[in-house]
DNA sequence: CGTGATTGTGGGAGCGCTTCCACCAGAATG
DNA sequence: CATTCTGGTGGAAGCGCTCCCACAATCACG
């Protein structure tokens, strides 16, 4: 491997000028920097990052940290998803994305210690459980942090992008309820999860609104069998129902499954809707009314709001919040 | 930030020997270690990473090469799930693991310029395209690396870990066969990737050997819109097809709609096999017989064989093979 | 009690880079 | 002609760490 002195020798120049013309090339004559341009070229020099970082104090990486037991993490698109659009919007400005899975409380001490040890520059955080305090941690530390979903948390003390949970749950309720459905079920995503809670309360609000029962509840787990299990409990519990409202379309996938063995025709005698909108509900059959998730925004919002901290253009905390979009198809 | 100075003044002992104490310990004191992790409490240091690499030129983290276009990168499990898997495997062993998703050609020279520039310790590439060389350019650096999936070009010059594609492809082709289906199709992946290449090979080694014509054959992309669109061409051109071989479930789930559309009912009137069983397969209607693509096997031996290279152990290149294996559904 | 091994320790060099600062030529100003 | 600026340059310090090496202390053994 070339090092800078190699270049600076072949140039004919010193370090410290081969230094200034590397980077940016203010204050170096045009003679010096076509020298030094020709020197690395022949060369094929490439700066060390060490040595770099460790007199810059930067790194030009970025964590995308993701907080869950690793057997959920790809199951749902929507980690996915995320991660690939933040890693595009952040390769853009040559930062490189760092993936730290950790599954919350074991591996949590590690976690924090990678993010304090300068390691990377900033983070990125898909965190909304109600136990972890990755929110606080991070504001703790000071370090350059956008979160993806409102954190439970400390949510006041970092910079999130976020969507309407609640507006989006009620809106979409409100079809079933629009179409006839008098009693109507909700199957909720965790309930530590902020954007599981907000979904239900949503539920719960047109119900309200409506003088319906809001008692048909059972927690789902974000998994398409989580959704076929907890619709079983549901139909159970409550035979009469006319509507169902699902907290991500992946359980509903899994609700529609018990409801055509159960003999329940989807939308005639249960009407059901979705939420999410990530390409499966278009697969299911039928197809799913749902609200679209646009976690796309809420990805790049997220890189927008790190870069914002990593240039220093600010440091207050903001948040954003991304409207739903109700998408109408043919299950309700 | 605390240093190792900082450290070792409080402890008592000199640079030197709080470094030891760090690190391993060994020809450290009792006392001179238990002071040491003493002052690491309080002060909650942790090591500079830079300045540990710039000496030890290790880095302790892997990069994850992905070099797709990046929209279809996670439209595929496929990838989603290598990297959980990878991740994993990896972190098991205190290695980070940068995610690169290069678009091919476009951004080749700056992915090569990262993975020389000392940033990584090792890669784990997920490339079997015609077109890049990516292959011949890690072997050339001498760079530690391993392939999942075998690349197109420079095979023998790296360590990779694949599945047997033809003979997978062939094997779920003799179902089609035996339950007499005379006129079979296929529509392939890709032609300029080596799995896609491979499992047309087998389908057609197949139909040779029953002496039976091989020439409906449509390429697809491994999406699953392409699969639709090329059903469309396939059936067009050959309305007498009674057999499908499709080259991914994600396809074949397409193939499957564009036949419900011709009013072809399944299998009876067109037989259908696919191709990975990633979950897709089991939520078809109906649900398709296909071939366990085996990459969880293959991802955790592609991590195995970069970590016996970074410790090591062997330098020559290796490659693992793993059974495709048949799953019967009702789709044939 | 001398010799040689063994264990623990600290001094110091040096990894490759950026950046402060002193310097110098030459242009612009009085 | 003396003076202030400039733009351009190189010397040198120092980022925080590991590890080589010299050295001291302890031990085993004849």
């Amino acid at each position: 491997m070339p090092t800078l002195d190699e270049v600076a020798r072949m140039a004919g120049v010193s370090r410290a000028t081969a230094s200034r013309a590397i980077n940016g090339g203010s204050r170096v004559s045009a003679k010096a920097a076509e020298a030094v341009a020709e020197a690395v070229r022949t060369l094929g020099y490439t700066p060390n990052p060490a040595a770099r970082s460790l007199v810059t104090r930067r790194t030009d990486s970025v964590a995308m940290v993701i907080p869950e037991a690793d057997e959920r993490v790809f199951a749902d698109p929507f980690f996915a998803r995320t991660l690939r659009i933040v890693t595009r919007a952040l390769s853009a400005r040559d930062l490189q994305v760092v993936l730290l899975i950790a599954r919350p409380g074991d591996e949590e001490e590690r976690l924090l210690r990678y993010l304090r040890g300068g390691h990377i520059d900033g983070a990125i955080v898909v965190s909304s459980h109600r136990s972890d305090l990755l929110a606080d941690h991070v504001a703790d530390l000071g370090l350059p942090a956008a979160f993806v979903g409102r954190p439970w948390t400390g949510a006041h003390r970092v910079s999130y992008a976020d969507t309407d949970n609640f507006a989006g749950a009620r809106e979409v309720t409100q079809v079933l309820i629009d179409r006839g459905c008098r009693r109507i079920g909700t199957i909720t995503g965790p309930a530590d999860m902020s954007a599981g809670a907000d979904r239900v309360a949503g539920w719960r609000a047109a119900l309200d609104a409506a003088s319906l029962a809001a008692d048909a509840v059972v927690e789902g787990d974000f998994t398409e069998d989580g959704g076929e299990a907890a619709c079983e409990i549901l139909l159970g519990r409550h035979p009469d129902i006319d509507g169902l409202m699902v907290a991500s379309d992946l359980m509903a996938a899994g609700a529609l499954r018990t409801l055509e063995r159960a003999g329940r025709r989807v939308p005639d005698d249960v009407a059901v809707v979705g939420y999410d909108d990530l390409g499966i509900a278009e697969r299911t059959t039928p197809p799913l009314t749902t609200v679209k998730n646009p976690i796309g925004d809420m990805a790049e919002e997220a890189a927008r709001l790190l870069l914002a901290q990593l240039d220093g253009t600010t440091t207050i905390p903001r948040r954003v919040v991304f409207a739903p979009e109700l998408v109408r198809r043919t299950s309700a």
